[in-house]
DNA sequence: TTGGTACTGCAACATAGTTGCATTAAATTT
DNA sequence: AAATTTAATGCAACTATGTTGCAGTACCAA
């Protein structure tokens, strides 16, 4: 497949996901683009490029979903498996370029991990 | 503080969470109770047992709340950080006593750490 | 330039979770 | 054991996130 068409919308979304090299909240992106096209479609086109691989999806600490740039997926191949990093005080998210290893437990045929690491960033730190 | 008042709703909560080792749903947790209490006292009542450190709580990776027993917190103390496990089949969480080394990342100052991991139960694989 | 269909907008819906307020019922005091 | 205090509850209305169906639009290939 692929992102079939090219539209206004597709390359406005493209355009906000290659000027932020954080994660982004679908909240965020919905409330961003309200003047330039329908909720809806914000969500379908999230949906698309993630199946894509142009960008991987987690949800929050908060339970709301984010988007993020792939940096090694393909649209067979999900091979983004990082953690995250959300700050408790601005609640701002980046993808960290760490290794976890994922832990073997007896029993439990482990597939992926979801790891959120919760802190504090350097912006809310300084204060 | 304490769960101040042992209400028929809270001993009805706390009965439900000593029948069960693993993690409860929020929506499940409602469903259970929907003939003998409202939704809003559920989730009042699950509030005050977390800030007791009776339960904890954590989100799964549809963003929905659940709640698990703790075993070593106090309202003082949150202790328990370990990772849960969902199976992608059936939905069902449990609480894994496994250390996860939460890693040191230069440059971020890390509290806590989310962990979900996520693949198929017992149940789900035999089939 | 035209036709097929992927994509969009809209409205209505679904579900999870929250809030304010009047009422009820634990627990404490007298 | 009655009176008092106030934590806890129920209810209704609300907010927010996310989803669906369908009619109309616009991309792209031929």
């Amino acid at each position: 497949m692929g992102i079939i068409r090219k539209t206004k919308s597709v390359e406005l979304l493209l355009g906000i996901f290659s000027q932020n090299s954080n994660a982004l909240s679908v909240v965020n992106l919905v409330k961003k683009t309200k003047n330039q096209m329908n909720k809806t479609t914000v969500y379908r086109i999230l949906e698309r490029m993630e199946s894509e691989g142009v960008v991987h999806s987690f949800n929050d600490i908060n339970g709301n979903k984010w988007y993020a740039k792939c940096h090694s997926c393909s649209s067979d191949n999900h091979l983004d498996s990082h953690p995250h990093f959300q700050c408790k005080d601005c609640g701002a998210i980046e993808c960290l370029s760490v290794e976890i290893a994922i832990p073997k437990v007896p029993n439990f045929q482990i597939d992926s991990a979801e790891i959120m690491l919760v802190g504090t960033c350097r912006n809310c730190s300084i204060v």
